[in-house]
DNA sequence: GTAAACTCAATCGCAGATGTACGAGTTGTA
DNA sequence: TACAACTCGTACATCTGCGATTGAGTTTAC
């Protein structure tokens, strides 16, 4: 017996935020957790199939540090998917979602775009290990706010109405995803990225213009 | 001593597109190596890790009679590759790019985002086992196909001249995926993502209208 | 300063994939 | 019909990764 689905609704409290981990942890052992959580992020940003073994030479700790650390290989990917969205809600929470729906949509995009490139890797080999459910979970509260950002420019009558709310959602993501491979394959100039995807999109979500109508 | 590298500089005559092949090859093995290619596509497809033994039971023949047509994993691959662009080529190659160009445009699309969703997979998997000179290459034609249509409409002055053509070609293929992956998620319909794809990409394409201006 | 927590190298068993070797059965072709 | 080509199962060697164990040494905390 694998005993694989310990880990489901396992007793374990090292998951939950924080608050009870420095009561029993060392400062050391805190440290090295974070290290391996960031590098698991970078490791698998340079080779999308590294080993645990990998992950544990980037963090510059042994292998078995690394298990005593996170019992196997998917609860390391969850728990470094967990910090990396954690992160990047905190830095998305601050943007401004009020005024004009499209020069808050640019906003996000200028905020969003560089945040998805570094944890687009580490999400595809999550995708391929954790349930979809849980990957759903942990994406919600980011398309969350993107999607009410978009429903509202629909109501001001600034997007366009006859693509679902779902479609729109999805171009948003795959055009920012493309900008981040053009960066990687050196055909774009990073800092011209949020530029080029806002000049993609907005045009593309605009609400059709009476003078030129469809098309 | 592992005797691994005897296959290196072997004089396999049967790499080689066709011709010699029919002479001396029975007609059986051709079918067998037929299935073969046709299996290692739609295996990818459903699995990118498929194992060789996987794509051999996909093709209905036994793992020994696969590496008696392609001797290493990567030539099986690759070969895959060559047939699926090959036949993408051919249904390409009837669509007149004459006319209106962004009429154009959405017949190539129609005609392509298929094809695409198809081979997708294999060339993920492609990417990671052949020489990224080799993976340009075998696209160059399908690329330069629509990168020649685009720069017409550029001319004609329908489309933007604002962005480079390789952020137009590099969108195009990103919606075009992201349409895949909606179908294949059950949130939109097959027979939609034609039009949902043109919604898109015409008007982001689209040369600025001078009554709106830049939005 | 002592005990507990932590680190980490070496080693093992297990599983799965690739590629090779052998050999016997089957089928197309001359 | 007879031969060569082809199929394909079994078995094997190799490699790689995961996960566990042992048995140290080292650092932190009390």
């Amino acid at each position: 017996m694998p005993t694989k689905k310990a880990t489901t609704a396992s007793t374990d409290e090292r998951v939950p935020a924080a608050g009870n981990r420095a009561a029993n942890q060392r400062v050391d052992a805190q440290r090295n957790r974070a290290k391996i959580l960031a590098a698991a992020v970078t490791a698998i940003r340079k080779n999308p199939d590294a080993s645990v073994a990998d992950i544990a030479a980037e963090a510059g700790v042994g292998r078995m540090t690394l298990y005593g650390h996170f019992k196997t290989r998917p609860e390391l990917i969850e728990a470094a998917l967990v910090e990396s969205l954690d992160r990047a809600e905190n830095v998305l929470s601050e943007v401004p979602l009020d005024g004009d729906a499209r020069e808050a949509f640019s906003r996000v995009i200028a905020s969003s775009w560089r945040l998805l490139d570094q944890s687009r890797a580490l999400l595809a080999t999550a995708q391929k290990e954790l349930p979809p459910a849980r990957i759903r979970e942990l994406h919600e509260k980011a398309e969350a706010r993107v999607r009410s950002l978009v429903e509202r420019g629909r109501r001001d009558g600034v997007f366009r109405t006859d693509l679902p709310v779902s479609w729109l959602l999805a171009t948003t993501h795959v055009v920012m995803n493309g900008a981040a491979e053009e960066v990687r394959a050196g055909r774009l100039d990073p800092d011209d990225a949020p530029w080029f995807i806002d000049a993609i999109l907005l045009p593309a979500f605009a609400n059709a213009a009476p003078s030129e109508g469809a098309l």
